[in-house]
DNA sequence: CCCTGATTCGC
DNA sequence: GCGAATCAGG
């Protein structure tokens, strides 16, 4: 794949809204999350903030090899496994011992954590901004394609057609993708006025 | 371990 | 110019 002018514009975009260099080789496809950061440092956009030429970002790296012509700095040695795999599924063990049954794995896919709508609570509204912003571009999907690496954010009415699951990536461990923990872990700070 | 972007360097 | 490998961090 080559950087055409359509790719490279949707590059740009991506970039634009924030998007991570893995989402945006994602979308493009055919390359990588590397090729897209290599493209954006090509294309001097790698800041995204810009505007005065702050350089902030001077990250000084340590030169590190001046002169170490051969000397595997990085013995990636992976000490090939022996072969101790029991090609035969075996139950995985909960935490506590108790196996995990597959149709209980496709049924709740990810765990249990169904979150609380935070529907009238007091929450920042720059975190409320940027859920809907990105719900706006949820992947929308269904219970069943969960996983341990989607928002598992519920949105709408589970009653309804007009309900589905954010979808985007998590960030880490956390089962929702950024914007979502921003409003799920709220610090703390709402009942606080209970003037009594 | 998952992920991020940043840099280097052979192609 | 390109991007894999690597680095440095969260």
């Amino acid at each position: 794949m080559s950087w055409t002018d359509e790719r490279v514009e949707t590059l740009k975009k991506m970039w634009g809204e924030g998007q991570s260099a893995s989402q945006i080789a994602k979308e493009l496809g055919g390359v990588t999350r590397n090729a897209v950061i290599g493209k954006v440092h090509r294309l001097g956009l790698s800041n995204r903030a810009g505007g005065g030429g702050t350089k902030a970002a001077a990250k000084e790296k340590a030169p590190s090899k001046p002169s170490a012509p051969k000397a595997p700095p990085k013995p990636k040695t992976k000490a090939a496994a022996p072969a101790s795999k029991p090609p035969k599924e075996e139950p995985e063990l909960d935490e506590n011992g108790i196996p995990i049954s597959a149709a209980r794995r496709a049924i709740i896919p990810a765990g249990q954590p169904l979150p609380p709508q935070p529907s009238a609570n007091e929450i920042s509204p720059e975190a409320l901004a940027k859920v809907s912003e990105i719900e706006k571009s949820a992947k929308k999907i269904s219970l069943m394609e969960l996983t341990e690496k989607t928002c598992k954010w519920p949105v709408g009415d589970p009653a309804t057609e007009d309900f589905w699951f954010c979808g985007l990536p998590v960030q880490s461990g956390k089962p929702y993708c950024e914007a979502h923990v921003g409003v799920a872990f709220q610090p703390m700070s709402s009942r606080r006025d209970r003037r009594r």
